[in-house]
DNA sequence: TTTATTTACTCAAACGATTTCGGAAATATT
DNA sequence: AATATTTCCGAAATCGTTTGAGTAAATAAA
């Protein structure tokens, strides 16, 4: 019988209690001035007593703000996400805002029904990183239409769409990793790679190539393969790839996830690395440097993504109400080439 | 100036259009019967093409529903929690539930501050899995005293709370994994893991001694170390371990970060692994079967603790407001031992 | 034809917090 | 002492949706 449970969750509740109107707590609880102090003080003792606490949805429905932001991933446990996930939390908690995590499980589907969620709860931004498979971006129109601000990362629309976006710089990453592998004599390269669909592949495919014909080297059809990166795809890919001689000389792969297979695969096969083939990897897991040899990849500075969503996220809720114009940033964060033991 | 979208986004306005109340738009937009076919067709056609999008909070502020769930989680990119999300996600989602993921990032205080926040959003009920330094969990009550709720999972309650719990089975893990060890003539075992507070931590300490002690070995103090399982402290206490002789012929490591951890010291020493020294990890995270020698661990069985978290929850918010007693359900998942090279 | 019943809809009151407007009391200014 | 100003607080409208009560029209039953 301990169901009834004193109903004191409301300020109505509250006021009634203290001979108040609902009002003057509302006004102790956003500390708007001209309260009297004794007032202040005595409904700040019942608060605390009876353990009140505002009803967000009360409270959005009335002011139009929820100071939720709603971010949207494609997996929680890619390691690029993971990172950008937990900075920009810790930034957003700061300033007051909480941020609401959903996941598309790399599922068009779910991403619409995310946009579709996220704009009925009427959060006040979305930052997003799209599905692999996301070319066209309209149901995020729902959000930009009805003034939700949106922040891309990472995977972002290629097409023009009213949005900030910041990305890395997938293009010289590519380029980077291609350019060491050259540079060490390797002559053919395979490319193990997610579909030039989404722009983090398109640009790294383009890296890819602007090394190769830059240094001469032919771009072999057979050698370029185009997938989901996980491990299963990428052990396809690997057979098809060493069905017939002449092998490739190196491997570059779209991720480390890809790159840690291959360099399963070749054990197995016992193809030595890096003496016989050389792998490079992308995004610098740290899984990449548990692996032995540990594998040579590309940084993406995932902190400095995040803290770049942080700052334009905050400057666009600060001129959310006045009139200035809202620009579409647009930021490309640089990457690095990380060279360990597999080259 | 596009910034003058058609503002219509209210029931009342497309009620207006059509010369109806907004009565009549909610009972069709909520299936009600005694709605005319043909009123019905006109509002949903209308609803379509302006793009109508119901405001959840109007509608949970009114019918006290957000058909939203709150999950806790310490990480989002620990193993089992990533496994944990992607599954209640897609099991609740088709219930027409939406799940909002909040990481507490092994903060107490960010715990407590995401119990208010999802309170504050009156969220229909919470799952949680706790700090590793939780030991009061009276934040939690703000949900449970209001109705909301709770289930925890992996990281429970060691005191009786009015909350469903589902575990894993960590003492029988322990036990297991131990064993194992003692099975393969290992007579002086360290035990590297969590501080013995968190639940988990305190069963498979007590899953380790009770293996120890049935076989009569001794448990060596300054073999015991307990902290938060990063690579970093493991790395320290493994300095510590091997400072001097005689050295362990085994370690059985809290979690696959840390028994991957002594496998990189090992290497770095010259020590053989499994031949000098025997690794035990838990948790079967993928990274464990990636090192080499890959490394033996315990299985958590994510899908299944998942699973039965969307059946508990999905049973309790059914009886939601009929006058059943909630009961306390207490499940605990087995878990399965994992041989690979490293033992 | 009169009286029930069903059908299709509208009215208006909630839900809980915020905010504008204005009133009363206290204080300051002339 | 009369007026102006400030300080503190309440009444009531509002946000957008849902829902019980009520009403008029259409159909069924008597």
């Amino acid at each position: 019988m301990k169901k009834k449970f004193t109903r004191k969750n409301s300020i109505q509740d509250i006021a009634e209690v203290l001979q108040l109107s609902a009002a003057t707590i509302s006004r102790v609880l956003n500390n708007h001035p001209h309260v009297h102090e004794t007032t202040r003080s005595k409904v700040m003792a019942m608060v605390e007593q009876v353990g009140y606490k505002r009803n967000a949805m009360a409270s959005g429905l009335r002011t139009n703000k929820t100071n939720s932001i709603g971010l949207i991933v494609p997996k929680v446990s890619m390691y690029i996400h993971a990172e950008i996930i937990t900075i920009i939390q810790n930034g957003l908690h700061t300033q007051g805002y909480n941020l609401i995590i959903c996941q598309s499980n790399d599922s068009v589907e779910m991403e619409k029904d995310l946009c579709q969620t996220l704009y009925a709860s009427r959060v006040d931004a979305v930052i997003a990183a799209s599905t692999l498979f996301t070319t066209d971006f309209s149901h995020f129109d729902i959000l930009t239409d009805n003034n939700v601000p949106v922040i891309f990362y990472d995977r972002v629309p290629v097409d023009p769409y009213p949005a900030c976006i910041i990305r890395g710089d997938d293009f010289h990453g590519a380029y980077l990793a291609t350019s060491h592998l050259i540079e060490l004599g390797c002559k053919s390269i395979a490319y193990i790679s997610g579909p030039p669909v989404s722009n983090i592949y398109i640009d790294r495919l383009a890296g890819f190539k602007k090394a190769m014909t830059q240094n001469r080297l032919p771009i072999v059809k057979e050698w370029l393969f185009y997938h989901e990166l996980d491990a299963d795809n990428a052990r396809k890919s690997l057979h098809r790839l060493f069905e017939s001689k002449p092998y490739p000389d190196a491997i570059f792969a779209g991720n480390d996830v890809t790159a840690i297979a291959a360099l399963g695969f070749a054990r197995e096969k016992g193809i030595a690395v890096p003496g016989e083939l050389k792998i490079v990897g992308y995004s610098n897991d740290p899984r990449s440097s548990i692996v032995t040899p540990s594998i040579t990849t590309v940084d993406q500075f995932p902190a400095r993504i995040a803290n770049q969503i942080v700052t334009e996220l905050l400057k666009i809720l600060e001129n959310r109400n006045s009139d200035v114009d809202i620009e579409y940033t647009q930021v490309t964060i640089p990457v690095q080439l990380i060279r360990r033991m597999s080259t």
